[in-house]
DNA sequence: CATGTCAATATGTCCGACATATTTTCAATC
DNA sequence: GATTGAAAATATGTCGGACATATTGACATG
């Protein structure tokens, strides 16, 4: 989402520093923000830099705010949760168990659909980008950080594929996923190995426009996907209880 | 998502014009939109309110801005689209029908599972509040734009019963699809009452844990709002030739 | 031809002032 | 004493102009 680009510094990094204290609730549904001043006192910048930041925080549903009353927190329902900066936000400060447990459960409803709607409305073209993220896969062999990047092109291909465009949103989701996974398992140089003959199996179903096969094909995926999760956090609890 | 609310009328005025010139396609993926001080000449305010618009399209992914290089649109895949602003935006400008189908197709992925979810996971508070919706809309009875309000909350609830954040996400999708069936059937004023006993149906199966029941009972709920929904429009097309 | 420097340019940040919406206060009125 | 209504207080919204910063492209230098 926000690659660091350049300039605006102070926006990304004030949005992201007070986003945190949202999610964190230290700052909970209802409560008022201090006044904008006050946030360009404490962060050392002018208040236009203060609203560029609540302005983001505004447009992802987190804050709203009105003359005279000021800006509060809004309610967890009306954040925009699909939204990548949102998730890496929240990420880091809950149990890391169950964010991946609550992405998994969404992945396992949406990707096998979304599978068999590329297999039926998928152009040839769709399938080929996959294709080409899958021979990257490939070539990556076990370079795990050489291996995410087409990892996540080649499943969000199947969500453009699917011809949805609400269905692409959830490419967010499968980022956030893989992301995680990959900073859990630098120490897991086999796990991509496995998982590629996997890949392999959806993509020759959505060839052959099997609907089905691909559905399944994609849930044996996500079983492994999990799994090694799964192992990835149970390896990181015993890592630090040695400590 | 943003109700107009008081005050920065001209934020989101403008951010909307922007957008539907996005949306629309006048502004393609890659296009260099108009200097910040050339937008605020054409709308007539300042470069502060201009660049308060743009970071509200920044936020929602449509737009990206650099340095001395300007701000130019962003590829769709990068683009939110479960957030509430951008699906009232792409409504309008594209054609209906493909619009609904699409919305539709997501539902019956989504809402299926987030009943069956609800059924093992809810908790009783959240039934009852699906239940507080529910006999809402009875008591809406013909109604049918005080019938809209709780059927919402009544969807909304299902998926935050979920206890998945992200699924709350969905929200969105279903206030949208649900907004435009609304804005479509104001002559049909019996449609409520007919999908009033369905929604009892699934709250039933949620109620008695009955995860799979709930699940069908919800694709039943889905095909007739569909079919509402494909009869409204070609009643609507009817009309339309009439002229 | 390659390379490094410098001007040009559009966004990013700062400041200080005023506008606007809303709450709060408080006084006048019944 | 309760109600109403006008005025002060206050936090965000908008304005304008200035300077900072990043990046491009042209130019000059080796």
């Amino acid at each position: 989402m926000s690659e660091e680009r350049t300039g605006q510094q102070h926006t990304s990094r004030i949005a992201n520093e007070i986003a945190r204290r949202i999610t964190q609730g230290k700052l909970g549904e209802g409560d008022i923000l201090p006044k904008e001043v006050e946030l360009a006192a404490e962060f050392n910048v002018s208040r236009t830099s203060i609203r560029e930041a609540l302005s983001l925080l505004k447009a992802k549903g987190l804050i709203e705010s009105r003359q005279k009353l000021g800006t509060r927190v809004l309610p967890r329902v009306s954040w925009n949760m699909l939204d990548g900066d949102l998730l890496e936000w929240t990420w880091s400060q809950r149990p890391v168990a169950e964010f991946a447990n609550r992405l998994n459960e969404v992945r396992r409803i949406v990707e096998p659909e979304a599978c068999a709607l590329c297999a039926k409305n998928g152009t040839d073209s769709d399938l080929a980008a996959i294709e080409r993220a899958y021979h990257e896969m490939d070539a990556a062999g076990g370079d795990v950080s050489a291996f995410a990047e087409p990892d996540l092109r080649f499943h969000r291909g199947i969500l453009i594929g699917t011809g949805n465009e609400f269905l692409v949103a959830f490419g967010a989701i499968v980022e956030a996923a893989l992301r995680m996974s990959f900073e859990l398992s630098t120490k897991n140089p086999d796990a991509p190995r496995r998982a590629l003959s996997l890949h392999r199996a959806v993509l020759d179903r959505m060839w052959s426009r099997d609907a089905d096969g691909a559905r399944q094909a994609m849930l044996r995926l996500l079983d492994l996907t999990e799994s090694n999760i799964m192992a990835d956090l149970a390896q990181r609890d015993a890592d630090n209880k040695k400590e």
